[in-house]
DNA sequence: TAGATTGTTAATCGATTAACAATC
DNA sequence: TAGATTGTTAATCGATTAACAATC
């Protein structure tokens, strides 16, 4: 199971469980920032969120951002202190490897843009793949994973190749500097100190699902 | 912010961090099943998933498996038993709706097959798609959730639409039955009561990342 | 047997919530 | 002012871990 925060930096103490819901508030702040909204009250975000509004007070706290008495939160201050605190303006440079449908879906998504996720090549070992482009992506060879990884110091690998083959190129990633792993794959990776893994289990969700699902049909029969 | 957990059943008595570390086991039983292992002991499960031994005898415990003295605890039986309690062997039905580079990724995806997810259509707004085939499906209209959910008694959607129409495509579906969503856009969708929503959001992944990749930078100065 | 391992209870730790003072 | 709201402390709740007995 990956630690569920990186080690923490000696500056705010935030908890595990505030780490866990900062992508959650900044996505809030975001969304309504957009529409122009000004403040936003620890009530409306516990509405939002479902949860207690005295924890989301206590957040706030931790994370420094201080609200108004009678019109709550920042809402442009709460993004920039949780984009701040993230290190989300700095651009972070990666490597897709693995060109199948999910690489190719995630090199073609504009959703990273806005949080410094710049990806910078996407790799591939079928021979079929390599030479295509993939948007603006000439798919390379993973045989050059190393040698990239090198030149461009490249600290982020994003893996969505096929289970068998992900350790192996976590190895070579990590060999050669990487020192985080966002796994797509359904593989617990090994990898030394100092190197984070990033579990994206999408088969977790539809677990969550599915046991909801069973619920409801055994709680309710199975008429209509 | 989703429920960890939905509504428990009656039977058995998983609290939410337990129920959270379940997709974990499942995958290191799927994993070493496959190369032919028959028992894992506690010390190897907390080992690969970096948690506490205690932990993991205790969620055994709770699941009600029970394992063998000097041996540890039976993959294959461990397997099922969380897939039983998940109700993974009862086929879900769902619907994509969104049928971009993510949504067309997961309606091609093959790793679902085996968790008793069946994707039974691919819905789109965009008139250059519908009609056209991705892979077995052809994108049918949007227009036609409605109908198919309420003819098919669809219970879940898969919802990979942009942010501006996730509100709306959520809103008919749960009208026309709907009971759960897999919303794998930013954004924090409201739903009557019994509607559970799974959050996939994409970016808090990156969030972690960014965190780790910025304190290192910090700790290990600019330098090589 | 000794060693390895499970299973359980009690202690500890961490996260959430209730209560309430402060203040705009 | 009264009402709405933040911010903080103490109490509670839930999750993890330590200790250890049981047993193959």
């Amino acid at each position: 199971m990956e630690p569920v925060s990186p080690p923490p930096k000696a500056d705010k103490n935030i908890s595990k469980a505030t780490f866990r819901r900062l992508p959650h508030y900044h996505q809030i702040a975001s969304t309504y920032e957009g529409i122009g909204r000004k403040y936003i009250s620890s009530k409306e975000l516990s509405q939002i969120l479902q949860i207690n509004e005295t924890l989301v007070r206590k957040d706030m706290a931790d994370l420094e951002i201080r609200g108004r008495q009678n019109l709550g939160y920042e809402i442009q201050t709460m993004r920039k202190m949780i984009e701040d605190y993230l290190g989300l303006q700095e651009i972070t440079e990666a490597l897709i490897v693995g060109a199948g449908h999910l690489g190719k879906a995630l090199a073609l998504y504009h959703g990273f843009e806005p949080y410094g996720l710049r990806i910078v090549g996407l790799l591939d070992n079928d021979p079929e793949k390599i030479g295509t482009s993939v948007g603006p992506y000439e798919v390379l060879s993973v045989f050059r994973l190393a040698s990239i990884v090198e030149r461009h110091r490249i600290k982020l690998i994003i893996l969505t190749v096929p289970k068998s083959a992900a350790q192996e190129v976590t190895d070579i990633a990590v060999a050669a500097g990487v020192r985080a792993v966002w796994n797509f794959t359904p593989t617990e990776l090994r990898v030394p100190e100092g190197v984070y893994v990033r579990n994206e289990q999408i088969i977790a969700g539809f677990m969550t699902l599915s046991y909801f699902l069973k619920s409801i049909s055994e709680n309710e029969g199975a008429g209509k």
